[in-house]
Parts: structure tokens; sequence; C-alpha cells
DNA sequence: ATTGTCTGGACAAAACTAGGACAAAATTGT
DNA sequence: ACAATTTTGTCCTAGTTTTGTCCAGACAAT
């Protein structure tokens, strides 16, 4: 599986002529040449008669660079910034306006298990190159074909949360396109959705509400979860993304849910994130527990531990926090 | 290179140029000018050649003074206010406007539309009863019997579309929560989304791509699109919300679509519509017909008319006019 | 021999600035 | 309820900066 290897650092070898380097970056011929005359955005290494000789690395910084541009940034300001620097404005950028959610959300990024078999790992790589060549038949294919090899839990643990996380690290590194990973993110949408559709309710289940807090739009952490706890025989009540906590308080209410569950993953640092779960923790009634996670919680692990809101490490952990949770309720109504 | 880095708290380091924050916040770049003339809403500062550079604590304060104004504020009266202040006014608004529950009164009212017959009415009036009771069960088991009664097209038109439109309308009139519309919009993507495992494909059917473009968020339009088109013998490209147009006329590049439908819901005047459309129409080959939809659509009639860009008034005439072009490429190629 | 790339410069389109005009929408006063 | 006033979004002009494209003549590659 060549096709995504994982290839950490750029190679820095001079050898693509410069109109591969156009057709690759989209960019014309000319407007190369003059961002390099006016700005030294690129200085290409020349072969004996003077051809500009461009490397990967040179063309990835094009390609940031076009990206800045389309958000509105100013070549002048983009130009001397190192690579690094460019992946960081490029990201911060795309973003935060709410816009192309280019990195894939992450419900746990040490999710990557060094201890996962081959077997999984074939799996994840399959499914990328599905989603590489826009195979959407056989990625709905992969998709289902790796559901039955394993129990849910297991599934979304060792296939689907490193799915996510190589999709969107691959669309960042520009190995996908944010085509793919937009195509990527629907069907894991509709996949992850129809999963609760396999469970059969009673009506007495106690019930979870499920959700993420304003400012974060990524919903697939939360909808993992959802599918999850509900094989556990919670009744998850999900919300999607992105839903103000005055909201997640009266839905409790109304609904009467033991618990509340969120996921965090872009932006990790987004301002609002506090003051939600601020407001969220002293307007709910203090017997409701709440938890977080997803790849941005550990950012604010500080908080959640001062408001005495619960951040289980892994899916695994919170599986388990909320049996004791139900059990102890059991326990108490009985 | 202390140009453009990313710090966690909001930063008041001047770095943005206009175009950036038109992009993120929504607004317009004549609006932001506007304001900073005429109540000085922010004091950007500028480049050597008087470029007016914003902050991130500048960004902020406009996004927030935009959502005072959504929820009915007077520019006057908010300009002058610090962020703190800004923040307690917008989530104070939105509060009361999700409190509006008083009218415990049941949907009954005055957009029964007349030529409905009172079977459908009846149904999405029940859907709208379990999404105030907030009761999932039965909002899923009145979606699936729903369906059963007739066609998937006549479904999607008579029922699902008008229970769209009366959810946004009763949120916003404060007859439903935010928390009602998100549950009910999460049930309804996972539910439609459900839908297109229904077709079996058979692998060379032409492809559409369907999606929404950037700064759309709402995907269940083009969502019911592409449950429908599948039924016509469409394979849906399925980008789901906010795609942009360069990433668009790639994916159609790369699946060779024969055609691009689009989504317009909400906001409908955002600002990047417009210039979105207009990027589409001119990167995308010219054989390849593009369709916008949606309730947003008819405020750009002019736009798409101008640029060729079809806008059929509702999901019949859409599939007619798919229908045709089908026909007359199959005869094209015979 | 034709096509592509090089350099340097010219040119034009696009984007931004400042100031102001205008009309639609909202608010106020009667 | 109607008219007057204020507020607000959009647009226009004219001058500047920034950015994309094009040209010409020389050389290189296939």
């Amino acid at each position: 599986m060549p096709t995504l290897e994982t290839i950490s650092s750029i190679d820095t070898a001079p050898r693509h002529p410069i109109r591969l380097v156009a057709n690759r970056t989209g960019l014309t011929v000319d407007l190369i040449r003059a961002w390099e005359k006016r700005y030294h955005v690129v200085d290409p290494a020349r072969s004996v008669t003077k051809r500009r000789l461009y490397s990967d690395y040179d063309i990835e910084r094009l390609r940031l660079i076009r990206l800045a541009k389309l958000n509105g940034r100013r070549l002048v300001d983009v130009a001397p910034l190192t690579l690094e620097a460019l992946r960081d404005v490029v990201s911060e950028d795309s973003r935060y306006e709410a816009s192309q959610e280019k990195q894939t959300e992450v419900f746990r990024p040490s999710w990557t298990n060094p201890l996962e078999s081959s077997d999984t790992r074939n799996d994840v790589d399959a499914m990328l190159f599905a989603v590489q060549t826009m195979d959407q038949h056989r990625f709905d294919q992969l998709l289902q074909e790796g559901l039955v090899k394993q129990s849910l839990p297991a599934y979304l643990e060792t296939v689907i949360g490193p799915l996510l996380q190589e999709i969107g690290e691959s669309t960042r590194l520009g190995k996908l396109r944010i085509a793919h990973e937009h195509m990527a993110t629907a069907h894991l949408r509709t996949f992850i959705g129809a999963l609760r559709f396999r469970e059969t309710y009673t009506g007495n289940e106690p019930k979870i509400v499920i959700t993420t807090p304003t400012g974060q739009l990524h919903e697939l952490g939360a909808l993992m979860v959802a599918a999850l706890v509900s094989v556990d025989g919670w009744l998850p009540v999900y919300l999607g993304p992105n839903t103000p906590a005055d909201e997640i308080v009266a839905c409790a209410m109304q609904s009467g849910a033991r618990t509340v569950s969120l996921s965090l993953t872009y932006p990790a640092d987004d301002p609002r994130i506090p003051t939600e779960l601020t407001r969220l923790r002293s307007q709910l009634d203090q017997k409701i527990p709440i938890f977080v996670g997803g790849s941005a919680a550990a950012h604010h692990y500080d908080l959640t531990n001062r408001l005495g809101i619960l951040s289980p490490p892994t899916l695994d952990e919170l599986r388990h926090s909320l049996k004791m949770l139900r059990q102890s309720q059991i326990r108490a109504s009985a």
C-alpha cells in the first residue's frame, strides 16, 4: 500500500521542473516565478543550464501559500514563513472560520495503538486507499466487512478511531484533498449513525445526553460515543455538534438524563470552551456527572479537574465509568 | 518568526488583513469598514502602507457583534461594549430566545398548505410533537412509518421537506428549543443517510457531486437530494456541507461526475456564496451542468441565471432535469 | 524545428483606502 | 397609523498598493 506511506519529513532533493510544480499546486508557471522574484517564496536549485529544480518541500510550501491566500492572507505576510509556521497559519485559518474542516476530528489521538494487529492496520490502509481513489462503494464495503470481524467497541477503537486520525493527518499533509476528507466524513457519519439502529430499546434504559459544545463542529467523536454506549444499555440523546450549554441543560432536564458526555476536538483552544463548560457545570444538577473526551480534552484538563468534570482518557475508561454509574444508581433505587 | 504565531488566549497582536477577517466573521469587507468609520467598533492597527491589521481580539469582537445583531440588537447599542459585556449580551439573548417555551401550544399552525393532504399534514404534526417532547423513539418510528406509505421522492417532498422547514421556523419563533432542533437534525441526518443503503448499484451509474458551498453548514437539503437521485439511477458523490469551490471541482474531475448539485439554505445572504458559485462555474468544465436548490436558492436567482447555473424550483423539477440530462447523454454516447 | 524555460520589465487587474452618497429598514414622534 | 428621523447596509469615486499576467529575446530540450 505505497500510496499513503508515512513520510514524516519532506524531501528536499531538487528534481521537479516548474511545469510539474504548477500542475501540482494549481498555480501558473508565471506566478511561481513572480513569487520567487518578488518575495523569495521559494529558492529552487538550478540545473546546469539554469532550469529551476524544485523539491517536494518547495511544492508543499507553494501549496500552503496558495491555501493561505485563499483564506485571505496577503502574500507579503506569508512569504517569509517557514513550512511549519505556514502549516499553523493555514490550519488555524481554515478551521476557525467554521469553514473547511480539513482536520478530521480524532476522538483520542493516543488510540493509535502500537499493539494493534497488522490485520486492522491493513483494514485502515485499505479504507484510506478507497477514500483516496474516491471509491465510495469499496469504502462502504470495507466499513461493513470490518465490523463483522470484531465487537463494536473494539471496532470503533481499533479501526474507526485510527482511520479518523489518519484521514485528518493525511489531509493536513496534503496526501488527501479536502474533498476526500469530506467524502469520508460524510460516509462515516452515515455509517456510524446507522449503527445505532442495531440496538433495540425497551424504554427504560438510563439516558445520556451526547453532544459537542458551542464552537466544536466535528461530531464524529460524539457519534462514536453514542454508538458505543448504546451497546452497554444506555439510551443516547444525541444532539449533534455545537450545542450551547443552556440547551444541553434544558435537554438533560427535559429528557431526564442521568449524565452528559461531550466531545472536544477542534479547535482545541477555542475561547468559548472554558465559558461553556463552566456554565454547563454550574447550571446542571450536581448529581448529573459530565464527561468530556476527544483529542482536545487533555488541553482543558486543569479546568475540567477544577470543575469536577470527568475526563476519562480512553473510550474504554468512559465505558467503565458509565457502568459504575449505572450500577450505583440501580443500587440506589433498589 | 513572531509574525504569525499561534497563541492560545485571545491575542491582541495585529496581524490579520481585512479579507481574512471578512472570511472568518461572515461580514463583508465594506461592512467592517463602515462599522469602524461610524462607531469605532474596532480600531485596527495599520501596516506601513495603511492596510488595516486586525487582532484575534478584534475578530472575536466582530463575531460577537454580528451575533448580537442577529439577535436583534442595534449596532449603536452594542458597538461600545467591551468583549466581556458582548459575550454576556449574546449569551443572554440566545438563552432568552430559547426559553420562549411558554407556548406549550402544539403545532396547529397557519402554514397548513391547502394542497397538502391532511394525511401528510398529520404526519408532520405528529413528528413535530415527538420532537417537542424529545421522544426519539417515537420520532424514529414515525419517520419509518411515513416512508412506507408513499414513494421516497413523494415522501421527501411532502413530509421531510416541510418537516425541516417547520422545525426551522418553530425554532426561530421559540416554539422549539435549539436542543429540540439539534436532536431532530441529528436524527434526520442518520435517517436520510440510511436511505441511500436501500439502493443497489451496478457500478455504471452516472455520478453527481452533491454538497453545499463554503459557509453553508446545513447538509440535510443536500442529503435529501442524494437520497432522491439515487432512486433515479444516479450515483451520488456526497461530500457533506461546506465544501470550497476548488474542492468541488477537483472531486468532480477525479470522480468523473456528469453534474454537480448544491444546496443553499442558511445564511441566505452569506457574501461567500456569489464568490464560490462564480469560482465554481468558471473552473468547472462547461459541459458539466451545475444545479442549485434549497430555500436560499431563490435569493441568488440573478446570479445563477447570469452564470448559467440551473435553479430548479422544486425537487421534482430537479429530478426531471436530471432525467433529461441522462437521456441526452445516453443518446449522445450511443 | 518546435516547444518550453529563462530574465527583466511592462502592464493591468484586483484589492485596499478614504470619503461620501443613497436607499432600505427600523425607530420614533405625533 | 402615518410621517419624520435615525440607523444601517451597500455602492461609488478616485488615488494607492499589491498581485497576476504578458511580452521579448535568448537559450535549452526533445
